[in-house]
DNA sequence: AGCACGCCGACT
DNA sequence: GTCGGCGTGCTC
């Protein structure tokens, strides 16, 4: 150890330490700053850590050095530190954990020798030099905050949301302050630069996961000395250090992909309202605004702005339950419309929200369903290939020629697919082009070719999953027909209600037939009744019913909501645990709780989970209580447990 | 999370 | 007698 030395409590990222610091030795009379990353050794490997601070006093342990230090020119201004420490407590997360969301995926690292050699080390930061924006000021009780964050919401199309947009930008940066765009895919990030790019040429600063090394680097750094106002990117730009931030630009706010799929599980909606309570104005916008932003729109908590609604297509609901209708997948009704359409020079997409051609494939002596033997979930089985595809985790294999249950060799096929689809199609309009597009189609050819193709041919349909939605490419069509709507609705999920609404709603908008046709818009459905497809109809049927439905079962907006999963090889262990969790929560009746229950995926890769859900009025009570008898109940590292706070991907 | 340490079953 | 299973506990 050389003589010169300080000691720094450096946190590092490991689950079952949580925000416990641990001290190390650095070999200079400079330190470094709070927030700075490094790599120490840590238990026989070595770890990412962050520096919390200098050590009080000197440790009476024997102490190991910091081995590495990352480019410290990406070291985050101490208010976005306050900032992720304190959405970390929101989170029930650590404080590392949320320290690494600052920082881009990757970033340089050197020696501690070679950067003292080098002479780089900045001297402790100067308190005038401290950083973009004023010190944040963020309580431990981060919903108060963000509840009183005034939002705009723009509710409209998108031409209509970037005209204000746009408009609001302008009047930012000329008080000298700067921009930050979100949007929820690179995907449509795209079609933001370019709207961007055509008003504020030269001046935007795209923050993508795909813009890596020196460039990141050169765009962060002009962002954080405010060279660069304008900063547009997805959900991990929510963090970017820009300087006098004045405005957060957060388009399709309902957008799923704003919820981190990880560990802290962070929402960009959310970081976005905390940046916004400091000081920066907030902007939301979408065709179809959430159940939560509704709500907040209808208290008065913010501020909406509507576009008025153009004329839609001529809605056709068809009830699948009536057995003259149901037996094709292609309903008597929608056959004529679609005949019509074809013999008056006009396209049609069909929609189906399955892969493959039948959902389950089983055998007709015992009933045994093939299902994956890593996750447990029915395969579906795919015809081109005849193989069975496991649809959570991927796996493949041969269909089976015998039973191995009872060595049947006779399978019953059941449920349709997108595939089956298509083959009836082409049995029922021999001579018309079909074209498909789902997830097995766009491996071998992009979207974009397959749309082109499609809009190059004349009367013609499309076959289409999800994936069409979205596409800046689709001709104009004249018929969307939905062949079925029940898996959308059948998803074990609060939202899959407002998922099929506003997956209903943007498979309408793709009706545009072009010059004097009104076009039409089938949706094929066992729940004809269903809020989700009358709201199609009158407005805002939809959130009236969705609303009440939230509040009688006590989900958000009106209670928060988290979601503790349990996971871990030994599945005694697991349930052990989440029970033992269950019967310790306590919260005097204001914490209900729902479970223990397997996941939705019960098990992966040989990993079992299981979980509680919590609902609860007051989210710091929750935070508390979840802390407190996960303490008592994490004995033992066999089990992990993973604190999904407002969950959005709960399958 | 990793990794080491420690205590019970079938094998060169 | 040892090799190796995984349950337990610690990491400055």
């Amino acid at each position: 150890m050389p003589m010169d030395v300080i000691y720094l409590d450096i946190i590092v990222d490991v689950p079952a330490v949580g925000d416990r610091p641990f001290t190390y030795w650095f070999p200079h009379p400079l330190t470094l700053p709070r927030g700075a990353k490094v790599r120490v050794p840590f238990g026989g490997t070595k770890k990412d850590g962050f520096v919390l601070r200098s050590a009080a006093e000197t440790p009476t342990f024997s102490t190991k050095p910091v081995e590495e230090i990352y480019d410290l020119s990406f070291l985050p201004p101490p208010e976005l530190l306050d900032l992720a420490e304190a959405l970390g407590r929101h989170y029930c997360a650590s404080t590392a954990s949320a320290w690494s969301c600052l920082y881009p995926p990757v970033v340089p690292r050197k020696s501690v020798a070679k950067v003292l050699k080098e002479g780089d080390l900045p001297s402790p930061l100067d308190p005038e030099n401290g950083g973009p924006e004023a010190p944040g000021s963020w309580d431990s009780d981060l919903c108060g905050t963000i509840d009183n964050v005034p939002v705009q919401y723009y509710w409209g199309s998108a031409p209509f949301r970037w005209d204000r947009y746009l408009r609001l930008a302008e009047t930012v940066l000329l008080e000298g302050r700067s921009v930050l765009f979100l949007c929820p895919e690179t995907k449509v990030l795209e079609g933001a630069l370019d709207w961007l790019n055509a008003k504020f040429p030269g001046q935007v600063c795209a923050v993508n996961s795909e813009i890596t090394g020196l460039v990141r680097r050169a765009g962060w750094l002009s962002l954080s000395r405010g060279e660069m106002r304008i900063a547009a990117g997805t959900r991990s730009a929510a963090f970017a250090p820009i300087r006098d931030l004045g405005l957060i630009v957060l388009d399709e706010e309902p957008s799923d992909s704003y919820k981190s799929l990880d560990w802290p599980f962070f929402d960009a909606r959310t970081v976005a309202l905390a940046r916004g309570a400091n000081r920066a104005a907030v902007v939301f916008g979408s065709a179809y605004p959430s159940v939560e932003a509704l709500d907040h729109i209808q208290r008065g908590r913010w501020s909406c702005f509507r576009e008025e609604g153009r004329v839609g297509p001529r809605l056709t609901v068809i009830d699948l339950k009536e057995s003259r209708l149901g037996r094709d997948i292609i309903s008597p009704p929608l056959h004529a419309e679609l005949d019509a359409a074809f013999a008056s020079g006009h396209r049609a997409v069909l929609f189906l929200n399955r892969r493959g051609d039948s959902t389950q494939v089983s055998c007709r002596d015992c009933g045994n369903v093939i299902s994956c033997p890593r996750c447990g979930v029915p395969m579906t089985y795919h015809s081109k290939e005849s193989q069975t595809v496991c649809h959570t985790c991927g796996f493949r294999a041969a269909a089976p020629e015998v039973c191995p249950t009872c060595g049947g060799h006779k399978w019953r096929f059941s449920g349709f697919g997108i595939e089956k689809a298509q083959a009836e199609f082409v049995r029922k309009f021999p001579g018309v082009p079909v074209f498909r597009l789902d997830q097995d189609v766009a491996r071998s050819f992009p979207a974009k070719n397959v749309l082109s193709a499609f809009g190059e041919t004349g009367p013609s349909c499309l076959v289409a999953t999800q994936l069409v939605l979205g596409q800046s490419f689709l001709p104009p069509v004249a018929v969307v027909g939905v062949l079925s709507l029940d898996t959308a609705l059948s998803v074990p999920d609060f939202r899959a209600s407002e998922r099929a609404y506003r997956l209903l709603s943007g498979l309408k908008d793709l009706v545009h037939p072009g010059a004097g046709s009104q076009g039409a818009f089938y949706v094929q459905t066992r729940n004809p009744d269903h809020h989700a497809v009358k709201g199609l109809e009158e407005g805002d049927h939809f959130y009236e019913v969705e609303l009440q439905e939230r509040r009688m079962l006590g989900y958000p907006p009106f209670r928060k909501l988290f979601m503790v999963r349990f996971e871990g090889r030994n599945l005694e262990r697991v349930t052990l645990a989440s029970s033992e969790f269950v019967s310790k929560i306590s919260g005097d009746g204001r914490i209900r709780v729902l479970g223990p229950a397997p996941a939705p995926k019960p098990r992966v890769r040989g990993v079992h989970r299981w979980q509680v859900a919590l609902k609860g009025e007051d989210h710091g009570e929750m935070v508390a209580e979840c802390r407190r008898v996960l303490k008592e109940v994490l004995t033992s590292s066999a089990v992990r447990v993973l604190v999904d706070v407002d969950p959005v991907h709960t399958i």
